[in-house]
DNA sequence: TCTGGGGTCCTAGGACCC
DNA sequence: TCTGGGGTCCTAGGACCC
């Protein structure tokens, strides 16, 4: 007995959703993302704004050459993420495995829902004018027994469209296929495996798995399955349910115009710092390792890591140690396009937090929660950490910087 | 083409340990 | 002293997805 699995992919998404708030948007070339004179990139564009060549991931400014006339708006992120929750609620009426992917598509494992729900394309069919319903949105979606199949199904599904790939006719599907429509196959992928002559998903079912791995290693052995139509390799593998808790958390901010001061920078991480802090509260976690990213004018990106001594949610600590990362690292010869904090390496913190540190940490931590409070009323902008506090901050890294967490040798273990 | 922001996963080298 | 092998953690970078 195979599986059943839907994958509901939502139709442009983002413009179906401003179309919702602004209806003269609709018919018309429109694109999310931004003002078309901008950095950025676009975020969604209608299937009218397609036919002139702009796609998702274009930088504004040449999609605004591909199609002048198109309309361009900002993303509303909170908007997407309301939709999003409607379409989940929908989802859960079918099927008590859910899978949200991303904020617009969705696996549901559907097997054994027959004698409730019927055959999967009747149950497909009422799935679709559920959220049709509840949303006013279109969907596509694709089933299959894999949830890689039923993926690339809803794509060629597109749009408002259902398709079902029967069980046991998974490769034959494939086989015309490009390979590029395999998800983790990208453009470079894709180029090393036109180097030697496979362009199709059938020309990848006919290789053996030793050619594969000997030449992409892991990816290749999974590549085999996949051609197959197996859910093979990496997320693929996980059961399809609830997500557990994320693996890492990250802010990070493109200048409008780049810039070598060093107040505007050290403002934007700690304003990046406190968005990343309040996060990790949220999901109860505490944090190992911060990263700084940086971006120079001539896009040249680097990452620098630290792991602290001891985890920690504040935002004081990723404020000290995310500056003190950027003034170790930054080449001051260069100016800088774009700044970013990383966190990962993250543990639930049940106890009592490092004994030198408790009290003045502790009562960081109540602050902070009722600044949380106050922003869940009054909106992110709401509650800042004041400029005299954040001068407080400087002296002390300044005065007494052993005392920072990230300082202190790593524990050893004992030998043997 | 002048390139966002949020993620996941993988690779590879070095430190360090047994 | 001319030099193993396996494991884990850390860091840096990159491919890829929406």
């Amino acid at each position: 007995m195979s599986r059943t699995v839907f994958h509901v992919d939502m139709d442009a998404f983002f413009v179906s959703v401003e179309e919702l708030y602004d209806p003269n948007l609709r018919g018309k070339p429109v694109v999310v993302g931004g003002k078309s004179n901008e950095r950025g990139v676009v975020s969604a564009a209608s299937y009218e704004a397609r036919k002139f060549g702009v796609h998702s991931a274009m930088p504004l400014r040449t999609a605004y050459q591909h199609c002048p006339q198109a309309i361009f708006v900002e993303g509303h992120p909170e908007r997407y993420r309301e939709y999003s929750g409607r379409v989940f609620e929908v989802l859960n009426r079918f099927s008590p495995l859910v899978q949200m992917a991303s904020i617009d598509e969705a696996y549901l494992d559907m097997t054994g829902t027959e004698r409730l729900l019927g055959p999967p394309l009747r149950a497909a069919h009422l799935l679709h004018e559920g959220v049709k319903q509840a949303t006013d949105l279109n969907c596509s979606i694709g089933i299959a027994t894999s949830r890689l199949v039923a993926k690339i199904a809803s794509d060629q599904a597109k749009r408002n469209g259902i398709l079902h790939v029967l069980p046991g006719r998974e490769a034959r599907y494939l086989a015309p296929l490009e390979v590029r429509k395999i998800p983790g196959v990208g453009k470079v992928m894709e180029k090393n495996l036109h180097s030697i002559g496979i362009r199709r998903i059938g020309d990848l079912a006919i290789l053996d798995e030793k050619t594969l791995t000997s030449r992409f290693g892991k990816w290749g052995l999974a590549l085999a399955g996949k051609s197959h139509g197996l859910d093979a390799g990496g997320w693929f593998d996980s059961e399809i349910g609830e997500r557990g808790d994320p693996k890492s958390i990250s802010h990070e901010h493109t200048f409008h115009e780049d810039t070598r001061d060093p107040e505007r920078l050290e403002a934007t991480l700690t304003h990046l710092a406190e968005k990343v802090a309040r996060r990790l509260r949220e999901h109860n976690l505490h944090t190992r390792t911060i990263q700084l990213k940086l971006r120079y004018s001539d896009f040249t990106t680097i990452t620098r890591a630290r792991s602290l001594a001891a985890p920690t949610q504040l935002d004081i600590h990723l404020i000290e140690e995310s500056r003190r990362l950027l003034h170790e690292n930054w080449d001051r010869s260069q100016t800088i396009r774009l700044i970013g904090i990383h966190t990962s390496g993250f543990e639930h913190v049940t106890g009592q937090l490092d004994l030198l540190d408790s009290g003045r940490s502790e009562k960081w931590r109540q602050a902070l929660e009722a600044a949380d409070k106050l922003r869940d009323k009054y909106g992110e902008s709401a509650v800042a950490l004041g400029s005299g506090l954040r001068g407080k901050f400087r002296e002390r890294v300044q005065e007494n910087p052993a005392a920072l967490p990230g300082k202190e040798p790593r524990k050893q273990s004992p030998g043997d």
